[in-house]
DNA sequence: TCTATTAGTGAAGTAAAACTGAACTATAAT
DNA sequence: ATTATAGTTCAGTTTTACTTCACTAATAGA
């Protein structure tokens, strides 16, 4: 027997709770917030959906009949089920809950969101949030393929199916030269190069404006590490186009020969997706405090 | 803190465990009823009041998160709960279920209402009929003071507060004489009289007869129970004025002098509370088939 | 590649519902 | 009797939920 069930909502259930605790229907009222009117009228709703009577009248006051416990019972346990949905809820928006996977590239991880990252965690212990630092076409794939709720890469050279970006940042790229030289002399004398891989987008940024500034582009060594990098600079091997954040950071800083080019750093998030909330927070955190100039 | 809850609708849960358990949304809608566009707004109605996203686009469908567990698990647990609440208030109604205590006077629980009631047991198994028998004044006492739900009595002479009493059935009252005789001769003869208590509505509605013919009202001799003011007519102790149905009931039927005054039987409730369900169906079952001619 | 189909959403219009404030009824208190 | 109190009813307004129909976008088929 398939019964319809009655339309009952949870105010009316609230209703019929305040009641039960309060000594008339005015406190009542006041308890739920509404006028008494508007409380005898949900409560005759309530009793007509339910079907069965649940008041007897004792004098000019309305009394709830003692056989309406099982009624009773329903309100308040559906009353505290809800109350708990909305605590749970409200930690779900506030990202104070739940499990936040983060893919970052290393320079957003370390030198421009570090510290933002560092005070996100301190203000949602609750959050378990999962780092994952790599390559912005390895977090991409991990994206789309729902390994990682939000990344932050390079972006990419054409839109990706799948993925929605939005503008984060642009951080400058210099060349750097083995003999340390502050002036860059004729492009045609320029390299040989180590730079990042060819899967990098930073690569492809790099490479076009070194072509159209005229430079040869022979590479004599790759690596997805920007230490890596730096170090075969200041061994001589080559000369290197860097996020100058990452070239002239810690102890051996690099000396900058020239800005070559800009990237652009977006946020990114499977498009169609509902934001993940805490992720939403995370990005507008990074937005926010510019951390230390580009 | 006093989070105020999210008025969800149990129409709207339905909507989630329908959609949760339903290839489409198409077909959810089908399920409960209803177009799916209403559906969709419904949806999107109870994401907007819980706060919390709950669906992924995947190509041209949706698809519940998987992080919104807690949300269906709600939606599940309340649908269950209203669903048993929905199956006690049918149960409720019709009468299946609970306690009835119902108060009659005699010649109602066994000459009139005897197969009735004996009926309506048997088709309501589940409901504990409590039966006290006893006079019309005591069952009223037991009414208004909340210990019996449902009484069928001799209607009183002047309405009694707190009792809303309404018509059941009139029934005759005779005069027997202990000679057997069967006309009643000149009304200055009659007596003298056994007669019901002077507590009991009958006597009055008696006295008031046997005073409007003319007739002396010596009484020497009193019972509330009907059998021993027969057996004392067949005793020749004197004269009785009683209900036909009792006197010419059983192996030794008085004979009939003659028919003296009618009293009006009633049902009656505590006026204002609620009608008890299962006593409603038992006054319907009372006064729809006259067991036995009057 | 164009077209047809299908899943779901949006808009307009309508009916039902919930709310407020004021008038009203019935009971209780003075 | 008068007044205060508890609750209800009524009128009018705002919200809400629903249906139908038109629309967008993904997918399948030719």
């Amino acid at each position: 027997m398939v019964t319809a069930l009655p339309d009952l909502s949870i105010r009316q259930l609230e209703y019929l709770v305040a009641v039960a605790d309060s000594d008339t229907f005015a406190l009542a009222a006041e308890q739920v917030g509404v006028s008494p009117s508007a409380l005898s009228q949900g409560l005759a709703e309530l009793e007509r959906r339910v079907g069965v009577s649940l008041f007897d009248r004792e004098g000019r006051r309305r009394v709830l009949r003692a056989d309406t416990e099982p009624v009773l019972d329903h309100a308040r346990q559906v009353v505290a089920l809800t109350a708990d949905l909305a605590g749970w809820a409200r930690r779900t928006r506030t990202g104070d809950h739940g499990r936040l996977r983060l893919g970052m590239i290393d320079a957003s991880a370390v030198q421009h969101h570090g510290e933002a990252l560092r005070q996100f965690r301190a203000a949602h212990p609750e959050l378990r949030i999962h780092l994952r630092v790599g390559p912005s076409g390895d977090l991409l794939r991990a994206l789309v393929d729902g390994s990682i709720d939000l990344v932050v890469c390079v972006e990419p050279a054409e839109p990706l199916r799948g993925v929605a970006t939005e503008a984060l940042m642009t951080e400058d790229l210099a060349i750097y030269a083995p003999d340390g030289r502050r002036r860059p002399g004729p492009s045609a004398g320029w390299g040989p190069w180590v730079l990042f891989p060819r899967s990098a987008h930073t690569r492809t940024v790099t490479e076009t404006a070194l072509r159209r500034r005229g430079a040869p582009v022979e590479v004599v060594a790759e690596s997805h590490q920007p230490e890596v990098l730096c170090e075969m600079v200041r061994l001589g091997l080559g000369w290197s186009v860097l996020p100058v954040v990452q070239a002239e950071w810690g102890e051996q800083p690099l000396a900058r020969c020239e800005i070559l080019a800009r990237r652009r750093l977006v946020t990114a998030r499977r498009r169609g997706a509902a934001p993940h909330p805490a992720g939403v927070l995370l990005e507008r955190a990074l937005r926010v405090p510019p951390p230390t100039g580009s």
